[in-house]
DNA sequence: CGATACTGCGTATTAGGTACGCAGCGAGCA
DNA sequence: TGCTCGCTGCGTACCTAATACGCAGTATCG
């Protein structure tokens, strides 16, 4: 069974034997607390097992083997797509799309790597897009430009999901001091000293709604000028 | 060593004993080299050694382990940000900058999932954060509102090579046609029916380019209001 | 009341990261 | 000139983790 189809296809249950003590629900769910908790490296079956009380190779009755049990938690972890109401206009429902796109990756951040790859998506993250598509429609761009609004806020959101959920972080300051480097990055020496570390928890949240407003706002230029 | 002071240190030549047959450089270099070809999963630290024609254990007399060569060879395929002349305007030098960073993650894919993650930027990633914040910096925005661009433009770029370099993939008719999945998500099914699947290649460098030009306006507008 | 389709899981194999220590080398010094 | 000691390369061994395979027990169906 490939990845596609285990996405996609039922969980079929047996008519006969024991009744099944794992299931692949739970083995997923199991997985997901694991991941976040302890991050996708802390991610074993063994793990994932003993959090169950099985053994090991039990999992692989239910999972065909870990890349799909990842792929499986994936979408899971994505989970539905909010409902938008279409009644305010799609500037405030396409907002309201991102900033939940944006909460399902700050709240499972080892999701990050994972949707970088190539890969086919599942039911939910499928939902998500279509979700988006809806909303975007209602712009009145024609159809191919709605994929294009999708890449543009999809991809600021997964970007700046980055930076939120602790991605780069800048030298600390006894490495900044030690290799002079004040003197090599001078513009960024100015912006750290006046703005302190560019993670600071509190501006964040005003920095991705900074960006999506200016996403929002370069959209609504277009659609007053093709819509 | 940490990462940090791995990334920022100097490499020491030794000054008595055999001239070294290894040094960090063609560890890094043979690591890139095989990470564009078969992917992330495919570095082994015998690969690399094996490509080196050296023993796996040599290597580590050169890099601490495997997690610290994936941070070096990151900030090595990085590499140096391009000149960005200031006399265009920094609307053509953002974008510009945007087009350079996005070819190095199309370029090398296997950097997608390593910037997601928590790390301190090596000297060439902070190179192109300077870089931008010198360019941003010619909007007349207040300091504290360059940060906010960075984290738009770098967010944008970052999330929209994901889907340049093969990312999600819908999936394929078959599955779509066996589960009715054209009945669940209605609006993408209009979608594709007209666009074909979202990944086609040539769509996709316009794509970028759609995107990168709202995110330049909005931009744009809030420099008109704030500059 | 078998036959059979199942589940749970013990065992064993393979791949890969890395700690440790030894053998040889060669620049600097006596 | 020859010793010394800071080095390099790397063989060996150990540990973790994924997973193929097959057996033993179980519950349903004929």
């Amino acid at each position: 069974m490939d990845s596609e189809a285990l996405l996609w296809g039922e969980v079929s249950t047996p008519r006969r034997g024991p009744k099944p003590l794992l299931n692949r629900g739970r083995i997923v769910r199991a997985g997901i607390d694991i991941a976040d908790a302890d991050g996708l490296d802390a991610l074993s079956m063994q793990r994932v097992a003993g959090r169950l009380g099985a053994a090991t190779m039990s999992l692989y009755r239910h999972v065909p083997g870990k890349a799909e049990l990842v792929a499986l938690m994936l979408d899971a972890a994505i989970g539905q797509p909010p409902r938008l109401s279409g009644d305010t206009g799609w500037r405030t429902a396409l907002a309201d799309w991102a900033r939940g796109n944006r909460d399902v990756f700050v709240g499972h951040p080892w999701t990050l790597p994972l949707v970088t790859g190539a890969r086919t998506m599942g039911p939910n993250e499928l939902a998500w897009t279509e979700a988006a598509l809806r909303v975007a429609s209602g712009t009145g761009l024609p159809t191919a430009a709605l994929l294009d609004v999708l890449l543009l806020l999809n991809g600021y959101v997964r970007g700046a999901a980055v930076g939120l959920a602790g991605g780069p972080t800048v030298p600390g300051p006894e490495t900044l001091l030690r290799f002079g480097l004040l003197d090599r990055y001078p513009v960024l020496a100015g912006v750290l000293d006046r703005a302190g570390t560019p993670q600071g928890p509190v501006s964040q949240d005003a920095r991705f709604e900074f960006g999506l407003a200016r996403v929002l706002d370069g959209i609504g230029m277009y659609v007053r000028a093709h819509g």
